[in-house]
DNA sequence: ATAATAGTGTCTTTCAGACAGTATAGT
DNA sequence: ACTATACTGTCTGAAAGACACTATTAT
């Protein structure tokens, strides 16, 4: 090999290199991944001929330790030294939610100086999307309580100043999670400063209930990159099971973009995305409906 | 404050919590950015009738140690532990091109174990587009050598085999980096695998001549990113100088998703993105060219 | 029979692709 | 006059939006 002879101005190979660099130099940062787990589930139904509603969920962890003890973030943990940032989402993935084998996508990496008062933190966010049939619901072996949240976002203002050179848009959104026990919410202000051809965005949180850390930031993101990556990809596909019905596949559609789509229109678009079966539902009080798998190869052939 | 008088499980306050907290029982990963700088050059003129070439730019650093001693590398250093990520590529960026104030995006964050020989380094890389007109052309006051290369992004093998629960799409992506004084390639192998609902990605770098790190890797990657983005945002205006022609425009689409577009259908599609001038290109051998300047406020009003 | 959902047919609108045709500088 | 590019008009076809209409079950 060339590269062995190679010396650098301290006339070092690379191996004698290697052999002496000290990486304990500087100082390092811990780095973390969090988890944003989300699933679809039914609501409870009342009248046996209506269908039940669906909500989002996702997978929070309460804290029993400082900091921000008792409150609840998102699951996640620290990167080991001998394992890559992905495996470590998986670790996390399968101990929390004992669910493995599931899509799992790199969100955005949270990189601020001050995420976290025990020391520098940056953190590496994964999005999952998890089928709630498939779900051992017993969520979480680990110690603290795994408890599933049902999501709400809405934007409680939406301001546009033209500027000379551009535009300021303030955003206030308000992420809500609820279940039987806990109501937590935050708002987060996102501010998009557009001048000449450069967009600059600030995220920050300015008012946190009960949501540990940063996390609110993550929930936020989240939901705006699942809406839009739903428009355009076949992400919804892994919050079914391995059977639905178009009106399902339809409903989990509505609820992540927070509108009604029209059933024509929509089984237009994502008719080429699943596979007819023979089987239909029963018991509904109402014309049965037919089931459907996805289809892998909906992309061509 | 409530919070104060909360205690864990050791009875410690969360002050005490944190005067006791020792972050360096842990073993930690070096973290770094890593900048994908491009821009839009014109190449050459020969025939005054002709107007240039354009093509696209990357900007690369020459190693001057170990390890991968004279090979290229993208700019990029490490994160101070008191400066933010973004921070950090800002800084580099800075550093590297003596440009700020520039469209900047968070790329991907890249977590294998063995990144680096020296030690565990993840890395988190930005892409960066700035115009080469407002480009101090000196790139770099750094110590190594920071050249512009021609890329070019080939598909050398495309492959898609049925399986019984999906496909296995098998891709090859050569990317060539050229300039007068040197030549740089890589092949990544790209396999996507998708089994029922659950697809995997997983890039793997099959040969690299000159090309140091993984860096071939994040080059593939925000290509790819920067074809699918251009055709639903705004940011090619980022590679525009101020005043730019439709053709200018066209042109730089052309070279970033590698196909031609017809001028017709181009126009209708970034109408409302340009506001039009008064002024017009001079001294070509042909009807002079209209100007038109970036509208940031084109998504309404 | 009825309530509620399942599923289809078709008219309209919007938008991209294609391409011919007109316009205009510099030499 | 000629060349090379600038720019527009319009036909076509594909896809999304809108909505009415038909079909089918459990009670």
């Amino acid at each position: 090999m060339e590269k062995e002879l190679l010396k650098n101005k301290h006339r070092l190979t690379e191996e004698e290199f290697l052999q002496k660099y000290d990486a304990s130099i500087y100082e390092r940062s811990s780095v973390t991944v969090d988890m944003l787990i989300f699933t679809v589930m039914n609501e409870e139904e009342e009248n046996y001929r209506k269908l039940p509603e669906k909500s989002l969920k996702l997978l929070m962890i309460k804290r029993g330790d400082h900091p921000y003890i008792a409150q609840w973030a998102l699951p996640g943990g620290f990167v080991a030294i001998n394992e890559s940032v992905d495996e470590a989402a998986i670790r996390e993935l399968k101990t929390e939610t004992n669910v493995d084998n599931i899509y799992m996508e790199q969100l955005y990496t949270w990189g601020d100086v001050n995420r976290d008062p025990r020391t520098r933190v940056i953190s590496c966010s994964y999005m999952a999307l998890v089928d709630s049939a498939s779900l051992d619901v017993r969520a979480g072996d680990d110690a603290d309580d795994a408890v599933w949240f049902n999501v709400k976002y809405a934007v409680l203002k939406k301001e546009k100043t033209i500027t000379e050179k551009g535009f300021i848009l303030e955003k206030h959104i308000e992420v809500k999670l609820t279940n039987n026990a806990d109501s937590l919410s935050a708002t987060v202000r996102i501010i998009e400063e557009a001048e000449g051809k450069i967009t600059k965005v600030n995220r920050e949180i300015i008012d946190s209930k009960g949501i540990a850390f940063d996390h609110a930031k993550m929930i936020e993101y989240a939901i705006e990159r699942l809406r839009n990556k739903i428009e355009y990809t076949d992400i919804a596909f892994n919050l079914m099971p391995e059977l639905f019905t178009l009106t399902e596949l339809q409903q989990v559609h509505e609820i992540i973009l927070n509108k009604e789509l029209l059933a024509a229109a929509f089984r237009r678009k994502i008719a080429d995305m699943v596979i007819e079966t023979d089987q239909f539902t029963k018991d509904a009080g109402h014309r049965p409906s037919k089931l459907y798998r996805f289809n892998p190869n909906w992309r061509n052939t």
